[in-house]
DNA sequence: GATTCGACAATTGTTGACAATCTACAGTTC
DNA sequence: GAACTGTAGATTGTCAACAATTGTCGAATC
């Protein structure tokens, strides 16, 4: 049956994705420094429950990269060298292409729900560069282009783009200069939003190519990725 | 210091990992049918170890989406309909034309590599097909792709690979009637190596996109998928 | 005869304790 | 003084027992 008004089942979901879930928004946020080991006993006390199902927790954010694990030597946060960045900001222009085509492919009112849905994050973005609250402005900007998959409906596209998004907020989080061409932000996300209205397939795939090229430049060109330098 | 001739630090990779990795291999050789409840305690005893690390690889695997877990109940080996078909394929193209924009951009003797691997492969497959080993071609087939993804050396890239090629095995064993079109299997991977030799972006873009269309059209053309009928 | 309630069996979820491994530091030797 | 060895501490890896939940079978009732 279904569950009644106001009710619902207590925790559907398994227990090692909650917690992996609490855990990858500690990580993306900042709560521990890119390479810190991660400490079991004290995580799992912390989150107030036991080692056994943290460790679960913990294998399935390996699994998806954030975290890397070494024998008995326990797990890291993820390091990410310019390589990595390169890395992920190619899988993100594959992923988002893919969505982009499937997307102009798709129903007319499907895509519009998406639309209404980008606007209204874009105008929560503008709020926060006036405020420059870069902590929310990194939140929406992948909100965005989570968003924008999601939009598929594709289940294993948004799957992939998720950690995506999350070692993204770790691109951004760990070089913390972030954002240096603020006002291009909101502008180069309205322009997909508006190619995307459009149904300009090639212009649209022309304008997510140049957004992550410049991502790219944005986050490399910092040679001193805090403290250490090359 | 470098681990001296001979030797080499034994079993570097944590216990979580290789349990799932040995798992994934059983599941895509079919030890499991589709929607089949994994018992963890069996499946312990069977793999000489305890719950704890069993239970850290299921985790693993439930994040690459090849098992889904469903609280208290227990964790299932995946189902595939039609639609997670489609999707399997789409994300595949996606990754595999991304794949071949980075080999197309990178230097000559990178490819080379490559292609001689690849090479290699359908020499491989060409006897498997003499023999109608099917087991065997649809692990030829796979590695094919999956070399061709490693030939760009993007990690991540690599990851997300490695799960599909495990799906699409799952798709192929699920209507374990395989391969109608056997003479065309050796012919259109032959293709692709070409184009790639020849450094022809358009043509090699086109012939993945037609691998892949037509990998879905005899996956889903079979109505009845082991049993049940639409 | 069909349905509902209750108890049982099986399986998962969780916990705590024990064993193995690694890092760091101190002591010893050359 | 430098390098090596041995020990101590801490942390991870593993295991077995306990608790909680689910699905099933049977009996009682309408």
């Amino acid at each position: 049956m279904a569950a009644p008004e106001g009710m619902f089942v207590l925790e559907g979901r398994p227990t090692a994705q909650l917690i992996a879930d609490q855990l990858r928004e500690l990580i993306v946020q900042g709560a521990f420094r890119p390479g810190q080991q991660v400490n079991e006993s004290a995580l799992a006390s912390q989150l107030s429950t036991s080692r056994g199902p943290l460790r679960e927790a913990l294998q399935r954010l390996c699994q998806e990269g954030i975290l890397v694990s070494k024998r008995n030597r326990g797990v890291f946060v993820l390091e990410l060298s310019p390589d990595d960045v390169r890395e992920i900001y190619a899988v993100r222009e594959a992923v988002e292409l893919a969505a982009a085509n499937t997307l102009l492919g798709s129903e007319a009112d499907q895509v519009a729900d998406t639309c209404r849905e980008l606007k209204g994050i874009i105008r929560s973005m503008a709020k926060q560069v006036a405020a420059s609250d870069w902590q929310a402005i990194a939140r929406l900007d992948m909100q965005f282009h989570t968003a924008f998959v999601s939009g598929t409906g594709n289940t294993r596209l948004i799957r992939i783009y998720e950690t995506l998004a999350a070692e993204s907020r770790m691109c951004i989080l760990s070089l913390e200069v972030a954002y240096p061409r603020i006002d291009a932000l909101v502008q180069e996300h309205q322009m997909i939003l508006d190619l995307l209205e459009a149904r300009d397939q090639s212009g649209l795939q022309n304008a997510i190519k140049r957004h992550m090229q410049k991502a790219v430049e944005d986050l490399t060109s910092e040679p001193e990725v805090s403290g250490i330098t090359a």
